[in-house]
DNA sequence: ACCGTTACGTGCGCTATCGCACATACGGGC
DNA sequence: GCCCGTATGTGCGATAGCGCACGTAACGGT
């Protein structure tokens, strides 16, 4: 974790980032500083007081819960099109749960302070691009708990894994990553032979390809209809939100339209 | 889901209105309608426009993510803590879940427009009250996603019931709960015979007694003990966050402290 | 080129939970 | 007071995933 200077890493290959108009960017990017992390490094553990707020580039920060017991569950990823810290905004000032950071890459990040006064700058008129901005996007980390909380609930480890692939891959410049079955595992929250063998059963089936701690796509298209529908639920949401056109307040339609009276939706069976 | 007009219910049964400053309070309450919710009207469907934000006083509200296939899991559960529609300040302008009335009772509503027109009144100096308290509580309702999803992990079917038992039970008046079985089971997305087995365990044990469609808790000291940790988790989140000294932005001590180095915490065996 | 660490493979019995097919009985409405 | 819809009880085979105990081999460092 040392600020390092390289002509490689442009801040905007952070979406958020990239989507600040650019006065505000302006503004706090003297404050950015790059750093690296590497694989394992805990940027913030549950409960205590949040210094920075990251911006990753090319790399992949894991939101997980550790229980009492030792066992642990991802709740969420965050890379390139996210941001690491939106509790500091929200007056909680530290998180419920750890951040690890699963794939080694770079990251800005900004003191704590400056992003809480930019945040409270919103004056009056046009209330702030980047709490405009950051609120977007704690709601579609919202989606994406939400959407975890019922796969695991429902879902197959196969399902989870396939799911867990694409949006890591969404997040990385090739189709290849470096990950080793025992850290997936810890990622679902599942016992690693679990991994070993659904993992087994894709390269069989041609959608990956793997050795020792790398794993390749092979084939996307057959690996998303293998994925249970939280992969394209939560990268529909976040489109929505984040990309869509900037301002407006009144988007786009519902995602899907069901019937307006209630039905108890009981456990299909 | 009548508006209709009595002297027992006050706002500020509700946690969230009762902690708005006088001024505030003053200002949104002409707009405050009293509506009753029957138990299974959905107050919002996946993916709609939403039209109000809902604070439950005796009602309780039930956010629940339902999948393709039918099958549905509850992310989060909101009674008089809380508040219902945190997505329209968030820029979303609607939710990614479905909201359904769990307990029948009574919440107060407010047209979207006005919380909006509040919430961006933060007007520099002391940035909206307003705002404050709703990211707060967005906050404190991560934090239950957040577990929720690791719960379904990882605890069983009994854990999960004395949680969902306890927890709702803190948002009631009495010791006595109106619910079906079958009900409970599409919150927690398992088979109803789970729960009917599960209940029967508790009851034989003397934490519950039931008859058809009601719930006695009888010993609550034993329901937590027998609860897995969320319940305790986010209830103590919930405390920190919404009961704390108003304004105070640095706040107490951190949940619990865990080594600031990695070890990935694997799968306990 | 070797060697040891660490990642992956595999087998096996076990348990929780599912899915289904019923039986039973409560209690509100007439 | 009866009756029927609906809530609850129960049994049983199927299965996904667990826990454990190994074996094997890939890779990186010296």
């Amino acid at each position: 974790m040392i600020a390092i200077k390289s002509i490689q890493n442009i801040p905007k290959q952070n979406q958020i980032l990239a989507a600040l108009p650019a006065d505000i960017f302006e503004r706090i990017s003297p404050h950015l500083e790059l750093i690296s992390l590497q694989r394992g490094a805990v940027l913030y553990e549950a409960g205590s007081q949040l210094q920075y707020v990251y911006f990753p580039t090319n790399a992949i920060v894991s939101l997980q819960y550790v229980m009492e017991n030792g066992a642990s569950a991802e709740i969420a990823g965050i890379g390139k099109e996210g941001v690491l810290g939106v509790s500091l905004f929200m007056g909680g000032s530290n998180m419920p749960s750890r951040a690890v950071v699963q794939t080694t890459g770079s990251a800005y990040r900004l003191q704590a302070r400056w992003v809480v006064d930019e945040f409270n700058r919103a004056g009056g008129r046009r209330s702030g691009a980047l709490q405009n901005l950051m609120l977007r996007y704690t709601q579609a980390l919202l989606t994406q708990m939400s959407q975890t909380a019922a796969c695991n609930r429902h879902h197959s480890v196969e399902q989870q894994l396939c799911r867990w692939l694409l949006s890591t891959l969404d997040r990385l410049p090739s189709n290849e990553m470096s990950i080793t079955q025992e850290l997936i595992a810890s990622m679902l929250g599942v016992r690693r032979e679990g991994i070993t063998e659904t993992a087994g059963n894709l390269q069989r089936a041609g959608l990956i390809s793997y050795r020792r701690g790398h794993i390749t796509i092979v084939d996307r298209v057959k690996l998303e209809s293998c994925a249970c529908e939280c992969y394209g639920v939560v990268k529909k949401e976040f489109d929505r939100l984040l990309h869509s056109s900037e301002n407006t307040k009144s988007l786009p339609p519902p995602r899907r339209v069901t019937p307006s009276r209630l039905q108890y939706s009981e456990h299909p069976r």
